[in-house]
RNA sequence: CGGGAUAUAGCGCAGUUGGUAGCGCGCUACGUUCGGGACGUAGAGGCCGGGCGUUCGAGUCGCCCUAUCCCGACCA
């Protein structure tokens, strides 16, 4: 029996996999590129779904649903989105079955092809924006604000469990504003909360910024995103904001009559973060004992293990715990005693070291005759006797200190693994041997950025918000530039 | 869509020159264990991805499907 968790080290897009699988977050479906949410994983998006929904509520969003199937004509209205979204898509192409006439099985029948094929949505703008259409007919109408928790599918080619699955579970708000200033603010408001959840729950830093050109969203104006590095120095972009301008309400024609009396066309955001985030939790604090989660996000925040040989001393234990349980979540923590007969301790302790629960209290005889239990912190595998009149206390302290710890400790990581390159050969040198982002100039172009890609691999992440201006030259052609940009491989 | 690989028990794999299927883990029962992934004994579990062919005989050889994985192009 062993733990079979490959090293970080080694290989790491192993590791991440074994450890998906083996922390029993999510398997391979068998449909292609798929992925099966496994119920402790789907609890811990759970979690991360409650929180978000709660943070949009409070910024003044309601929740809705719109279709799964997209008519095919909608994806021609918007020139760009067309560019992006039209080719990898699932479609419908027919609504019925049958015998299979010249043996057993079933057939797509013929006879049942539709008019017009009907698209799995990639993401819902074009049927917000035809619905919306029907909805807004003055400023009194606007500003709609509105989010959808849905699956969406994109038939990609290489997949990666969480981090790129043919289908995924997000949300994607859009919002229609009166005028271009409001949807603006908006599209800012929102990324700000994508970072002050990434970074206050799931204890992932991030760098707020603007997308180029290049990287921006497939019919958006501007694109804002949070971008997190994760341990093996490659950046995840873990959620975006996009400024749409009127793209959508002109393609859809969604006009209202302003205020003064005039026609316009409404202004448009979306923003959307999706089960990404998983593996960005995963990969941002694991170890090669297993997943180490934020307090705040863990299914389970404190198990309690108990040390015994005969099944006296079983409830004996118990009737120690049970109180301490009680009281431990009155205080709002989730607690299970993990009473399961039919294994020993130490198994124990290595799955739920695997499982990444924060806080593990054990309880033996010899804690039962000293009046104490042993408290072991998940993050940093520290073990402590703690006496009982002080573990209540001490348990609650400890997630707020392994909460704030991954943090700190994941901000480190990315300090040290932040670089400044001046010439091209650096710039490459750089991003082979240590990873990591590379603060650059660039001379401002798509072509350029585009041939760097080609190159190295490495993309803009993004232009953080407040960069620091400084002259400087493109270290690719040498052409002037007013500011450094984060480069970096990604996911 | 190119290039490579794989498909045998729930999972991970072995299976020689073709002779009718095995190992480890897991699972079930009982007993001994229990402060860092225990052990013994006895069990259960397989249309060998699908189809066609070669052969007295195919997990094994040939052809054709299908699916999955890895590497590219694509991407939250």
């Amino acid at each position: 029996m062993a733990k079979e968790i490959t090293s970080r080290e080694e290989n790491y897009s192993q590791w991440y996999n074994d450890l998906v699988v083996k922390a029993g977050l999510a398997d391979n479906s068998a449909v292609r590129g798929c992925m099966v949410i496994k119920p402790y994983g789907y609890a811990i998006w759970e979690n991360m779904h409650d929180v978000l929904d709660k943070m949009f509520k409070n910024t003044g969003h309601q929740n809705a649903y719109f279709p799964l199937f997209i008519p095919k004509s909608f994806f021609s209205k918007e020139a760009s989105h067309v560019e992006g979204f039209a080719k990898e898509c699932a479609v419908v192409t027919h609504y019925r079955l049958k015998n299979d006439p010249n043996g057993k099985g079933i057939v797509v029948d013929e006879d049942a092809k539709l008019e017009e094929e009907l698209i799995v949505r990639p993401t819902s703008e074009t049927i917000i924006w035809n619905t919306y259409k029907g909805w807004i007919q003055s400023y009194r109408d606007l500003p709609i604000l509105v989010n959808q928790w849905a699956n969406v599918v994109r038939w990609e080619m290489r997949t990666r469990l969480f981090l790129r699955t043919a289908e995924f579970l997000w949300q994607e708000g859009h919002t229609a504003h009166a005028t271009q200033e409001e949807a603006i603010e908006e599209t800012y408001k929102m990324i700000n909360v994508y970072a002050e959840f990434a970074e206050k729950y799931m204890a992932v830093p991030v760098i707020k910024g603007v997308k180029t050109a290049n990287e921006r969203f497939a019919g958006a104006v501007d694109t804002l995103c949070i971008e997190a590095m994760m341990q093996d120095g490659k950046a995840l972009q873990s959620g975006t904001s996009h400024f749409l301008g009127q793209n959508f309400a002109k393609a859809f024609d969604v006009k209202f009559t302003s205020k003064e009396g005039k026609l316009d066309y409404v202004w448009a955001t979306s923003w959307g973060v999706s089960t990404r985030l998983m593996g960005a939790l995963i990969m941002a604090h694991s170890d090669d004992n297993g997943l180490v989660l934020p307090p705040k996000l863990a299914p389970i925040q404190v198990v309690i293990v108990p040390i015994y040989n005969k099944a006296e001393q079983l409830a004996f234990i118990a009737e120690k715990v049970m109180p301490l349980k009680k009281q431990l979540e009155s205080l709002g923590l989730t607690v299970q005693f993990d009473d399961r007969d039919n294994l020993k301790p130490g198994f124990k302790f290595a799955e739920h070291e695997l499982k990444g629960i924060p806080v593990r209290i054990a309880v033996g005889p010899r804690d039962i005759e000293n009046n104490t239990f042993e408290v072991a912190r998940r993050d940093t595998l520290e073990k402590k006797i703690v006496p009982a009149d002080q573990i209540v206390e001490y348990v609650k302290n400890l997630q707020d200190e392994i909460q704030q710890n991954i943090f700190n400790k994941a901000l480190k990581f990315r300090a040290e693994h932040t670089f400044k390159a001046d010439t091209y050969e650096e710039f490459k040198q750089i991003l082979d041997e240590k990873g990591g982002f590379v603060l650059a100039h660039w001379d401002g172009t798509s072509e350029t950025e585009t041939l760097i890609k080609e190159e190295t691999k490495a993309t803009i992440r993004c232009i953080p918000f407040d960069n620091p201006k400084e002259e400087g030259k493109c270290i690719r052609t040498g052409k002037p530039s007013t500011q450094r940009v984060i480069f970096a491989r990604s996911y």
